[in-house]
DNA sequence: TGACACTATTCGTTATAACAAATACTATTT
DNA sequence: AAATAGTATTTGTTATAACGAATAGTGTCA
């Protein structure tokens, strides 16, 4: 174990910098990660994006999110909202409607069916966040945290 | 600053642990921190993807490498190397061969053009990764590799 | 040698992402 | 009220990702 990035990804040269370093393997954890989430959810038929939309509205309960809202609380920014609830409605997960104050906006609410695909989704969800982050202990997980927290400041 | 993942995605209930909380920041994270590299990249008309390839395709140097050796390299997994490698071929940026010995095997390799492109971006890489994590200092950045390293771990 | 399993890559197809322009509605200004 | 600017969403298009099946070449074994 510990093997390090650059073994992992057979790279000969050591990197020029620690960020680099950081940068890298910053993106490969996601990936892994995220790979594991997909796999979860494929026998559910839905992807990552899919269920981060389908939580989003759930929190809103009755009141609802415009696409814009959505957007905003998406974790991987999504530019195309529309497409993304379309697909969603068409499996009934979801239901539109206007706002009737200004016409402009489009209200997603979740669907009974799509509340029971999620509550389906907890505690497996549950159960493989702690798998894959829970040997770390609440230390380092409060760490790491804290410096994610860093590197997306300056960002800004 | 420092307003934490919960308010940045205005989620109005917090975390129900300590692991989902890192798992989205990282998540987070990383796609802000991709979204700085592609934005860098568009002007030369390259992905994050094609930049990692030929990245990889200059360290191999005339030795070159398959198909298969590029997938295993790759920081993000792509499933699909033939047409990645199509799209820089046609661009001028490498070259393919079938090896000799196994002739299931095509080898790419780095063109000239591609070198050049590469060189022109080696400097502009390096500012950005230190602009956007240079702020967190070494010590910092040692202890986020580490940890992320040991996240990836339980993944195997 | 021929059948078979295996491996490396390619290809067909569908789904999703990315980008730009268009539409529909609201708010403001004259 | 008409024109204008601004905002929210949709749509068209092209590029890339994802998934399975297909092709081509290699090695093994009867």
């Amino acid at each position: 174990m510990a093997r390090g990035i650059q073994a992992e990804i057979k790279q000969a040269k050591p990197f020029s910098s620690l960020e680099e370093e950081a940068l890298i393997s910053l993106q490969r954890t996601a990936d892994q990660l995220q790979w594991h989430a997909s796999e979860l959810l494929k026998p559910y038929g839905i992807s990552p994006t899919q269920y981060n939309a389908l939580r989003i509205l759930r929190g809103a309960k009755d009141e609802g999110r415009s696409c814009s809202e959505i957007a905003e609380r998406m974790i991987n920014r999504d530019p195309d909202i529309t497409r993304l609830i379309d697909r969603l409605e068409r499996r009934g997960l979801v239901q539109r409607a206007r706002k009737e104050k200004d016409r402009r906006v489009v209200i997603a609410r979740i669907t009974p069916a799509g509340l029971q695909l999620l509550k389906g989704l907890d505690r497996p969800v549950e159960q493989l966040t702690r798998k894959i982050l829970g040997h770390l202990g609440n230390q380092r997980l409060t760490t790491l945290i804290k410096l994610l927290e860093m590197a997306r400041e300056q960002v800004a």
